[in-house]
DNA sequence: ACTCATCTCGAACATCGTTAGATTAAGCTC
DNA sequence: GAGCTTAATCTAACGATGTTCGAGATGAGT
């Protein structure tokens, strides 16, 4: 099987998992390819551009096969099931939402999907100025919900993962405080990002009836 | 002037928007402070544990000194606040969204932080489990957004950055998207980010409004 | 047969995070 | 003051990493 940039950023991704981004080095990403690490530098520049490569990986699992939404489908539930998608897809990888954030991601299917974005929002009634900028505003939720959630759960620290550390807070002085420390300690749950994504999803829908009654 | 870990901490920050994130190495810090490498880990454990110090200050340099509404002031415009508060401490310091998300931090004007938000979120009608659901949404899209914004405008790419590419669209099989490019590539605009913040807090009036009347 | 572009390799370079062990400085005990 | 202990720093080095250089393969086209 020939060695193509797409195909070293496929197994990355395939590492990811067994080894984590810190442990991802070239050489090991050569030895799972049969190959000696400098060849990969003959179809890929940096490992900074095999990373984005590798987001776009990532990217492009959600928004692969999209279609828009069906017929008795608000934009809200659409919408959330693409955020879901993205979501889902960074979770498959270990650091995937670290990997993803921030990266320069390009693609056929990321340009049809955005496409197919604004078409939806424009649809159920949003400006396509209004679309562009508030879409955009669901991705970061979901990128920094998700940076979190596996910054908690994953195994990036050598010792004890200090997330995991049971935080005694001071009733008395933050009596709130520790009356939540439940909802603030499962913010790795679902239910949690269900919640924050029903947020963003309403604020959108706030801003859609100040323009289109 | 004795060296400690907050020192250190303080002294990584402000190297940071020279070097970057990835050209802050320990032997550099070291440097800095006239000091061989190796002395660093007599303070320190890890490169990690300096980066969630490093971590833990920006978001103190966000929550430090900060007071409750005052009078005239809704709760909208009080958690608009502390989260233009969390951007700014970010954007103080190249690469600060990458070193503050999924990071460890801790400290008491954190503690005292969060407490402050409870008591006003609560105090606006929202239950105490639901307020500690819905404000680390804000700080999602205020990191997701940050990270995004950095990475756009930063110089961690060697060549030129990617995103800085005017990217051509095809007008006939993406229309929409080619009407906004404006507003797609201005991502990293003060506006973009308020239009986001917007939508969070007016989804956390809708999701307040419910339980509430 | 010769050329040329494509692809891979071995060897090496500079640098990184980190450790081990020696060394100094400062306080405490008797 | 002599001896001991602890805290803090040093020199030296280890293993590993991203990356470059230049030399070989390989195969297609003339």
């Amino acid at each position: 099987m020939p060695i193509t940039p797409d195909l070293i950023a496929r197994t990355g991704l395939r590492l990811l998992n067994d080894v984590g981004l810190d442990g991802l080095t070239m050489r090991l990403l050569a030895k799972e390819l049969d190959v000696q690490a400098p060849t990969l530098y003959w179809h890929v520049k940096n490992k900074h551009e095999l990373l984005d490569l590798m987001a776009g990986l990532i990217v492009a699992e959600a928004a692969d096969g999209i279609e828009g939404p069906s017929r008795n489908e608000t934009w809200q539930q659409w919408i959330a099931g693409l955020a879901h998608r993205m979501r889902d897809a960074m979770l498959r990888y270990r650091d995937g939402a670290r990997i993803t954030a921030g990266s320069y991601s390009t693609g056929p299917s990321i340009g049809r999907m955005l496409e197919l974005v604004l078409r939806t929002l424009t649809d159920a009634g949003f400006s396509a100025a209004e679309a562009a900028r508030a879409f955009p505003a669901v991705l970061h939720y979901v990128v920094g919900f998700t940076i979190e959630q596996q910054a908690r759960t994953g195994e990036n620290y050598e010792g004890p993962n200090p997330y995991a550390q049971k935080m005694t807070i001071d009733a008395t002085r933050y009596p709130l405080t520790a009356s939540v420390t439940k909802e603030l300690y499962a913010l790795d749950s679902d239910d949690n990002f269900e919640y924050g994504l029903h947020i963003v999803l309403a604020g959108m829908e706030a801003v859609r009836q100040k323009v289109s009654g």
